[in-house]
DNA sequence: CTGAAAGCGCTTACAG
DNA sequence: CTGAAAGCGCTTACAG
């Protein structure tokens, strides 16, 4: 407290700090010789503007060291420029990527990202985005499709633009980039079953897209006669630790695989940790497969193969989407499938 | 546009989605036969209404689904309730980390976190906060000191409570949560040296925190009076093969080391994989050490030697001192050394 | 316990 | 190219 208080009241470098209050439109105005609306429009229509009005504008708000109220601007305009984005956790580094490629996406355009994290939890996530809605985005960047049906409603009721990501549905809200999780699983199955292995096990957490990956590779293992009921599903929050023990639990039970299809590369770097803990040889004893193409896939020994998913790139195609969706642009596709890629390396 | 348009007219399940504009206070109010002002009261503070009277403001806002325009709430109030937090890039986990400590730490308040990402550019830090500043947020998290000082005179002038992390300084703008970077890094040295390491290399990136961290390990070198100026530091972002390639060029260069400290867990696993490729034993023919302790730091074999670093302590601290601050309570410390901590494991 | 008036700092038509 | 007036949707004193 007295730190601050000194900071605020000595100034240091900082000879106007003592002017309690920031200044204002009407200040920069005043300040300028001018009014408010001239110096608002040199802001946002610089070219309706006299080249002379504009440079008395951007010298009054050099001196006075002026930042525009956004929540004001918003206001007014009924343009928020924040976009909300709904994420399970940041703390998942796939997720972390489409955040960067939104932002990336988004940054030059002027708009600005606000966060909220569900903790994959449903109930969560009805509160965050009505807490998020209360802001009047101006668009909706929502990781995963939306199920739950009062959600849905909510976000219909906003007429706000939506993006939904990392899935493809028959019923999106609005718009969707993605990729059919369940193709990729049954992409793998049949990987899978074409090296030979035969007693193939899934290995995932409860979340929608690793229920599609699952369902994707029960599809291919059905449709090859082969049996589908070994799998470890797992409650924990994603990480190589529970990675690990999903694969001693499956080990451990009766009739242990001769494969495993991990829905994210985490959990199947924390397979392939137990399987060296177990001194199992991969691929020779036991085959590791993943999904996610995380950087250290590439650099493990054996190196994992896995399904590499366009993480960074869907964050961005929804930036622009979205975009356009907000300048009222025409929209070639409301729906995007970005595909997926099995790469193959040495664990599988 | 079709899409979108039809899903709007139709409605679906959205008997009144057909109300192109959403329900104000006003509507609430005029539904519940109260003025606006009451709507406000019951929902800001619901023990100065009657019973009765909650009762019908909490019903008519259900069937309205009224969500209150939290930007205007914001400008009446002078209360945004967001925090800004910058961070160098949200990819690197220890600092997604901080942010969820963050988040976990203020949900319950009520606010909210806006995003900003500087990619670890200074230019690029200075428009991204004067954006932020522009939003009114009630407290700024920054990650790492502010060293710029325009950008410091910006932060200063904006009169908001701050919270610097991530190191310690001398001259706090407001309040700092960290550890000393120079400390451990000097900690680190020491324990090599200890361990009888004598040709100890440092590898790390161009960011305040490696230099600091770069420091203390010289301090500790010179002290013993061994040779400091084995180092690579690196420009590439962070990553395992950036971590690779750093240690592939100390390894070639003359004068190979025989222990290496990397300024974060994530350069450090680049050189362990390094060391396989190269078939070194490690940490026989090489020690490797790292900072951070992610998860994989334990998981790996060698299982890596490293540092903890209280990553998301920070931020939960962060949040708390943010909180107390704009609540305007005292604030015991406004300095808050989280320490770290040596561990060891089979690396180094 | 409830209400009428003013205002937060911008932008939006509408004039000239 | 520039300006006077109204209004965005809330909250803040101030009354009663």
């Amino acid at each position: 407290m007295a730190d601050r208080d000194r900071d605020i009241e000595s100034g240091g470098t900082a000879p106007l700090a003592a002017d309690r209050k920031p200044p204002r439109l009407a200040d920069v105005a005043a300040h300028a010789g001018l009014t408010s609306m001239t110096v608002s429009r040199a802001l946002r229509q610089p070219d309706k503007v006299s080249p002379a009005t504009r440079e008395r504008v951007m010298q009054a708000i050099t001196e006075l060291g002026y930042i525009p109220d956004l929540a004001a601007s918003s206001l007014a305009s009924r343009r928020s420029r924040i976009i909300a984005v709904v994420v399970p956790t940041i703390a998942n580094s796939v997720f972390a990527d489409t955040v960067q490629g939104l932002s990336d996406g988004v940054a030059a355009a002027g708009y600005q990202l606000l966060l909220g994290q569900t903790g994959y939890s449903e109930t969560a996530e009805h509160a965050l985005v009505a807490a998020l809605i209360g802001r009047r985005p101006d668009a909706v960047a929502h990781i995963g499709i939306v199920r739950d049906p009062a959600l849905r409603e909510l976000l219909r009721r906003a007429a706000v633009p939506v993006v939904e990501t990392w899935d493809l549905t028959a019923e999106p809200l609005d718009l969707l980039v993605g990729f059919s999780n369940e193709a990729a699983g049954r992409a793998m199955g049949e990987y899978l079953i074409g090296r030979g292995y035969r007693r193939i096990a899934f290995v995932g957490g409860r979340d929608d897209r690793a229920a599609a990956r699952r369902s994707g590779l029960r599809a291919a293992l059905d449709a090859a006669g082969l049996d589908a009921s070994r799998e470890a599903i797992t409650d924990e929050p994603l990480s190589y630790g529970a990675g690990r023990r999903a694969l001693a639990a499956l080990l451990d039970g009766g009739g242990p695989p001769d494969a495993v299809f991990f829905a994210t590369d985490v959990l199947a770097v924390g397979g392939l940790m137990e399987c060296r803990r177990r001194k199992l040889s991969v691929p020779g004893r036991i085959a590791i497969a993943g999904l996610g193409d995380l950087e250290i896939a590439a650099e493990l020994t054996p190196a994992l193969t896995t399904v590499r998913v366009p993480s960074y790139e869907i964050g961005r195609r929804a930036a622009d989407m979205l975009l356009s969706r907000i300048e009222g642009e025409p929209i070639a596709s409301p729906v995007v499938d970005l595909g997926f890629e099995i790469v193959q390396r040495e664990s599988a």
